[in-house]
RNA sequence: GCGAGAGUGGCGGAACGGCAGACGCGCCGGACUUAGGAUCCGGUGCCCGAAAGGGCGUGGGGGUUCGACUCCCCCCUCUCGCACCA
């Protein structure tokens, strides 16, 4: 009896897959294949792979199996997001060079991709911290420099005054600092951002070009960018004659402004507090905020704020209101000063009872009178106009663009649109990155480095522990050079690159490896891309995936790309938790990956986090595992797929009708199923399919059809042991996963006898075997002869039949 | 607060508006065994019943339909995302 044994299976097919190179992309021009580029989101090298890299990487191994089996020269390729604070943290930690950790890191996921039989096309695998690659990441940033899509301006960050660094948000929690919990400061540094905002409103048209992706993925993104439609507004300030221009969505509720607000980073807010006389009172406001950092300002309390004592001029009406100061508003979003409408806006309302400013109705409930004074919720819902001049009985929200375009008529404001999204700060204070390719020069200022003289290499001698400012800085000679322009002495910008940027364009390099004229070879690209499916974790739904699609339309914007979206197709994996968490070290509930494929085999790996459920919902490990030394059910089926292909293989007969039609049956079922990445619903019928051939042998009969089918649709999913049965077990010369994916036959897939309901009233009272093909007359005749129906009718009279041949009756009773 | 998604046996999960619980795990019983963390066979939603059979069942309540896990409305719970966005 052939037996099932991972252990022995699997390392020799590594090896001789490996040597075989049957994983190799092809380049030939004269391959008559559909090309398909299958993308996994890259690994970030902080340690072994974990149980997420499990799931993620089976789905996209199986993907690229599945279309390489359906005839597609496939290009499936590995690489690693190497650069980065969390690798960084972690050698710091160990008292290693982030270097050396790093590539220790990726050697050891590089073999334990191998041993998992991962289908990758190692020749073109490439690491974000090589200078070959980063060289080009850094010649992107200075296309986007001279495109004015790079730039630098002061905006405030989150400082640690304890370990002397700035940190990501991210890095802060319940703001205090990770590492030492030291409370966090905001700071003020100059910084380099990226202009995505310029393209804020493709990012959000080219959203018809994802054509499949999660909706919620399509959601977070269109959150994120949050585009508003409203007004801009321009306003006087009576006492300085500054204008100020703010923004709303609300224009029609212009006559029921009662109040006016400035964020306490607004450039005016000093000179009018000055010429208020009340800067003894705002700028403690001022400087208790500013030392507020970023993560806590969201949620700082309500609706404190300071009377600037000044007034500005409403331009619809010509009425004077007082001007305060508040945290409410956020210099970020809009303007950074707003037109506050009590009646309208709960936050407004608020901050009114609080300072005992008016409050007026501007908008009513249709034929209603509504007193401000005794409100205490702002009504934000359709009504009528009331007291809005020459808009008086408007119906609101339709007034919104009537009373638009009439300020714009009357040079007061106009139609505009704001949006949430902001640039994207790409400068980090620490070493492990790749350095920003700026001189500053006294005299020319920011100059580019001649692409030439790229890549502007990361030295090693740096002592990389965080203190004060880049690591980078502290170099005794690194950052003294010449200005490429005048050739005088120059100090190179000593920041890095956040890790973000390196990923936003590695599935261009992925086209042309190892390429060192440019970052890629446009026609390259253009025959692999875009990306056939892209497979990832949702956590990068918003940032990663956003920042991809800028870059690609920036590139596309520059000619080299002919298309604007790099990933039509996105595929989410959900994550592998335990018992209802995450997993984390500091739980202690981690489970690696590795240790199970040691014992039970990759095969039996895939096979769990595949089978588990949908592709896109967690798993929770805790609930599927079982005790870790005893067989999982999967490795038991593929012993039963082993014993019964082992004898289908020694026997002559030929495989049974019925087993017949359940194959072609299962072929037609499975296909859909990979097409549409039900994967466990796969494996369920092939599950099915092995039972069938059990009993069809158990009775003496054959089933090498069979046989053949499960080797070559068990490809996709369990690599090794579909290889070992079609190679070894059924002895076919050409490996199982170059070979075709099998055909199904129509006529046998149709079933040919199937199991008739016949229902009373919507109760199911009987099961009547019938040819797939009877009438709707002799389906009825059936139902109505059955004793069982009849007995359930209970002589009533028969309204109504229901027919849906062949698989239901169901008679309708009169009572 | 706003937005998105999800609630089905002991568990993971199946079910073009038409047999609810496929497939598997677990459990129960049996076979083979010195052994079982191996393998094979049978059973397994809940309740009543010896059985035949019957009743109840997809978070709760309404609705549409001959027929609803599925579609519509309201509510509850959970998960995720955003969160003073003017």
């Amino acid at each position: 009896m052939l037996r099932y044994d991972a252990s022995t299976i699997e390392p020799k097919w590594v090896e001789r897959w490996e040597a075989e190179g049957l994983y190799r992309a092809s380049e030939d021009p004269g391959d008559p294949r559909p090309r398909f580029y299958a993308l996994d989101m890259f690994s970030y090298p902080s340690g072994d792979l974990h149980m997420g890299h499990a799931e993620a990487f089976s789905g996209g191994d199986t993907v690229a199996r599945f279309a390489a089996m359906r005839g597609h020269n496939v290009l499936h390729p590995i690489g690693w997001d190497a650069f980065g604070l969390p690798a960084e943290n972690a050698a710091i930690r160990r008292g290693l060079h982030p270097k050396a950790w790093t590539y220790d890191n990726i050697e050891q996921q590089a073999r334990s991709f191998r041993r998992m039989g991962m289908s990758f096309d190692w020749s073109r695998r490439l690491h974000t911290c090589d200078p070959e690659y980063y060289r080009w990441t850094q010649w992107l940033f200075l296309k986007l420099f001279e495109r004015g899509l790079a730039y630098r301006k002061n905006s405030p960050v989150n400082w640690c005054p304890n370990d002397a660094t700035v940190l990501a948000n991210e890095q802060v929690i319940a703001g205090a600092c990770e590492r030492c919990g030291t409370v966090v400061e905001r700071r003020d540094l100059t910084q380099w951002f990226f202009k995505i905002t310029d393209y804020a409103q493709r990012l959000l048209d080219d959203m018809d070009e994802l054509v499949d992706y999660p909706d919620r993925v399509i959601t977070m993104q269109r959150n994120w960018i949050g585009r508003s439609e409203g007004a801009t507004v321009r306003f006087t300030i009576e006492e300085t004659g500054d204008e100020v221009e703010i923004f709303t969505t609300r224009p029609d509720t212009l006559w029921g402004v009662t109040f006016f607000v400035f964020a306490v980073e607004h450039p005016l807010v000093r000179r009018l507090a000055e010429a208020g006389g009340s800067w003894d009172r705002v700028q403690p406001l001022l400087e208790r905020v500013r030392a507020t950092p970023l993560t806590a300002r969201e949620e700082a309390d309500t609706k404190e704020g300071v009377a600037l004592d000044v007034h500005a001029v409403n331009p619809v009406n010509g009425e004077t209101i007082p001007c305060y100061v508040a945290p409410y508003v956020l210099m970020e979003y809009g303007t950074g000063a707003i037109m506050a409408v009590p009646a309208h806006d709960q936050r407004d309302l608020d901050f009114a009872r609080q300072h005992g400013l008016p409050v007026r109705v501007v908008i009513t409930p249709e034929g209603q009178e509504r007193s401000g004074e005794e409100l205490t919720e702002a009504w934000d819902h359709e009504g009528v106009m009331v007291d809005s001049g020459p808009f008086d009985g408007e119906r609101s929200p339709e007034s919104i663009a009537k009373v638009a375009a009439w300020l714009q008529e009357e040079g007061r404001g106009r139609a505009s649109v704001t949006y949430r999204l902001r640039d994207w700060l790409i400068s980090r204070q620490r070493y492990w990155g790749a350095p920003i390719p700026i001189v500053h020069c006294p005299e020319h200022g920011e100059v580019a480095v001649p692409e030439d003289q790229l890549p502007v290499v990361l030295p090693d001698d740096v002592d990389f522990t965080p203190g004060g400012e880049s690591p980078l800085a502290r170099h005794p000679s690194w950052k003294h050079t010449t200005c490429p322009t005048c050739g005088q002495a120059a100090i190179r910008d000593t920041d890095t690159m956040d890790t973000f940027v390196d990923s936003s364009w590695y599935y261009f390099r992925y086209c042309s490896p190892g390429d060192e004229e440019r970052a890629f070879d446009p026609e390259d690209v253009a025959r692999w891309m875009p990306v056939s499916q892209y497979t990832g974790g949702v956590e990068h739904a918003i940032l990663h995936l956003l920042y991809s699609r800028f870059f690609t339309k920036v590139l596309y914007d520059m000619g080299l790309v002919s298309f604007t979206e790099p990933f039509p197709r996105l595929m989410n994996q959900g994550q592998v938790i335990y018992g209802g968490a995450s997993m984390s070290k500091s739980k202690g509930n981690i489970v690696e990956p590795m240790p199970l494929v040691e014992r039970w085999g990759a095969d039996t790996m895939r096979l769990m986090m595949l089978f588990a459920g949908p592709f896109e919902d967690d798993i929770d490990w805790k609930l599927i595992a079982g005790d870790p030394d005893k067989r999982p059910g999967v490795t038991s089926w593929l012993g039963r797929v082993f014993t019964a292909v082992g004898e289908a293989a020694e026997r002559d007969a030929a495989d049974p009708d019925d087993l017949r039609r359940l194959t072609h049956r299962t072929i037609k079922g499975v296909t859909d199923d990979m097409e549409r990445f039900r994967f466990n619903t796969a494996i369920s019928k092939l599950q099915i399919l092995t039972n069938g051939m059990r009993a069809a042998l158990d009775a003496g009969a054959g089933a090498r059809e069979a046989a053949s089918a499960v080797a070559l649709m068990l490809a996709p999913l369990a690599p090794f042991a579909a290889e070992e049965l079609w190679r070894e077990v059924l002895g076919n010369a050409e490996s199982v996963h170059v070979s075709a994916w099998p055909a199904f036959d129509e006529v046998l897939a149709r079933e040919e006898r199937v199991t008739m309901v016949v229902q009373v009233d919507g109760k199911v009272r009987d099961r009547v075997e019938v040819d797939a093909d009877a009438s709707d007359q002799a389906c009825r005749e059936l139902a109505l002869a059955s004793e069982k129906a009849v007995r359930a009718i209970d002589g009533r009279q028969i309204a109504q039949v229901v027919v849906r041949a062949p698989r239901l009756v169901n008679v309708v009773t009169s009572r």
